[in-house]
DNA sequence: CGCCTATTTGAAAACCGTCAAAGTATGTGG
DNA sequence: CCACATACTTTGACGGTTTTCAAATAGGCG
């Protein structure tokens, strides 16, 4: 990839859109190019941190490993998001598991270097600190959803929540959605097959569509409480 | 409280602890002192946040409230803790809710005089990303608990990190440690029963001593797993 | 067509929450 | 100092949600 296009890609990117000519081209001259195919982990939990990386191209899912070997997801991402970012501020091995969903470009940018950028940039410091404080938000939102409602409102949460960003037709299957409200394939399709008999969703293998948006909403502001 | 006060305390947080005389100086001048009784809330989920609070003395509980209104304890905070940074950083609402367990000190700084100070200071703003990556990191944990882990388990490692931050002795009551866990008093009273019985923990009313720090991570780390 | 993965369904059981009741510390006011 | 209120702890029984295990069906792709 020429410096040109980096930088291009950077510019597109929340954290360091307000960054001018000189600064983008420093930045863009840091990072280093990397490809994965769909399926393939980006990095595991555990592994040294010796980067993280901007997503120019593709979906990434990180999630974390319960002790019997069940996958939590935590996130999906996907072009002009950071991943692996907690592991350099904090100088400790990633948190989490990275995997490739689709074939992914990513522009990664060794720990101290970047560190070293930062310090003379604190615009772009501040906006990592919006980034982390919404990912927090979000991180706490759905702990109190772990840790208060049932499945069913979780799952129509999640799905509330994926709507919003990637639009009404949802590109997972129902184990990726179990995995991601902490439930499991059965109980996630049992409730599913529900919503789809009473006309909320429709679905074919391993797509689901939003048909009734305010039904979802209703379900997952909890049951009828007054 | 005089300033020089303020600046001690000030000076005692993790975040600030680098900062010299003057500009130290020009914090405290920020600040404006708070106090509150036990049980008192600082702040509500849902309020517009104005400024954000570094904790001179006594112990917050930060929780939220579910759709069925069963609280959910986010995180305990002490002495030379930042709580509200979230909201202001965000500028939204509080996305918890603050209360205080003791008598306590706070010293509140105005969202946009914050910002401001902190523009000029990469350094203060490379500590918060600090401390946001390492909330982020226990909040994910802690999602990873609660979606993959059963009570027990989850029980353990909450009176783990517990005592990791405030020693073997833990001032709570088993409500409040099943409002950490996400489960109910009765579960966690049957728990901690079994684990008197086998002489793990001893407790008396409101406190929780660890007797077998070993066995308890054991407990935390999963059923015999091979 | 055959294989792999996703979806579906059923039955049984585990885990945990809910409800109810009683016992036990702690502090307060008389 | 005692009585009483309050909050914390304990125990039992029951039931519901959800998981687990098992097996069958169906869609997509080489």
């Amino acid at each position: 990839l020429l410096k040109n296009q980096k930088s291009k890609i950077i510019e597109q990117t929340f954290v360091f859109s307000s960054l001018d000519p000189a600064d983008l081209n420093i930045l863009s001259s840091l990072t280093v190019e990397y490809h994965f195919v769909p399926d393939e982990y980006i990095f595991m939990e555990g592994d040294p941190s010796e980067r993280f990386y901007i997503i120019a191209d593709g979906r990434v899912r990180v999630s974390k490993l319960s002790s019997q070997g069940k996958e939590v997801v935590l996130a999906f991402f996907g072009p002009g998001e950071m991943i692996g970012e907690v592991a350099v501020f904090e100088n400790k091995p990633y948190p989490a598991s990275a995997q490739a969903l689709t074939g992914v470009s990513l522009l990664g940018i060794k720990k101290q270097d970047f560190l070293s950028f930062l310090v003379c940039r604190p615009q772009v410091a501040l906006k990592i600190i919006n980034v982390l404080s919404g990912r927090l938000r979000d991180s706490q939102s759905r702990l109190r959803d772990l840790a208060g409602e049932r499945v069913e409102q979780r799952l129509a949460r999640i799905m509330i929540m994926l709507s919003s960003r990637i639009g009404s037709d949802l590109p997972f299957t129902r184990q990726e959605l179990s995995d991601m409200a902490g439930t499991t394939t059965e109980t996630a399709i049992r409730i599913l097959s529900q919503w789809k008999e009473r006309g909320i969703i429709s679905s074919v293998r391993g797509k689901i569509t939003i048909l009734d948006p305010t039904r979802l909403a209703q379900l997952a502001a909890g049951p009828l409480t007054g």
